[in-house]
DNA sequence: ATGACATATCAGCCGTCCGTGTGATGTTCA
DNA sequence: TGAACATCACACGGACGGCTGATATGTCAT
């Protein structure tokens, strides 16, 4: 903690700019109802495109674009179903999560 | 945990939609280069509006409209400085920031 | 093979938000 | 009182991002 009440003297015009590139970055990407319905429902499992689809009350091609977002991100990660491979379903990559917690807590925190 | 591994059987259609309302609302606020720099500055202690924006290299009106969208968020609050009221000192209101913390953390979490 | 289904990719339209400019308000100091 | 400064409020132009529709690829069933 530096200046926890506001100071007596001068504004200071010399402070260095705060860097919160990697927090703007996942704050954008969570800022649709869409992407963080999609990763609130990979919380708890594996899911398809067309279950999200179906929940989220969006068409399966909109979904499939936010998905490739938050994959390009390193969010989340496709894998066949072994049975029916047809399906493909995804599910979030927790350690990437973890880091982005991290740099969200980095403004927030 | 529900499911942790995918599923064997068929895609269920009729999962419920998860509310992210709140969750989208505040990352939207954190998706811009100039709040989030702003919340981060003023984790440090109260600055004002001049102080942040010549440490952003953003203009002073420019600063006071995102400082706008942030106390309407009810995330800072707007002080006078005592001796010299000229100077409006903004800082962060705590509470309200560890609520924006448990919101974000019910979709990352 | 053919058709049906699940997903991916691309292009285009459209809404929203950011940055800017300007004028208004309030404060300090001479 | 008047000049200079700090901040706010509002409207405008432009850029960015999301939704859609069409097309493409791959998988299963018949």
């Amino acid at each position: 903690m530096a200046t926890p009440l506001p100071v007596v003297g001068e504004p200071r015009l010399d402070l260095p700019a705060p860097d919160v590139t990697d927090a703007t970055a996942l704050a954008a990407l969570l800022a649709d109802r869409t992407r963080a319905g999609i990763l609130r429902m990979l919380a708890d499992g594996p899911h398809c495109v067309c279950e999200m689809a179906a929940a989220l009350g969006e068409r399966d091609n909109n979904v499939s674009n936010h998905l490739a977002r938050l994959r390009d991100a390193g969010l989340v990660r496709a894998i066949r179903h072994e049975a029916n491979a047809r399906f493909l379903y995804y599910e979030r990559d927790e350690a990437a999560v973890a880091v982005a917690r991290e740099r969200l807590l980095a403004v927030l925190g």
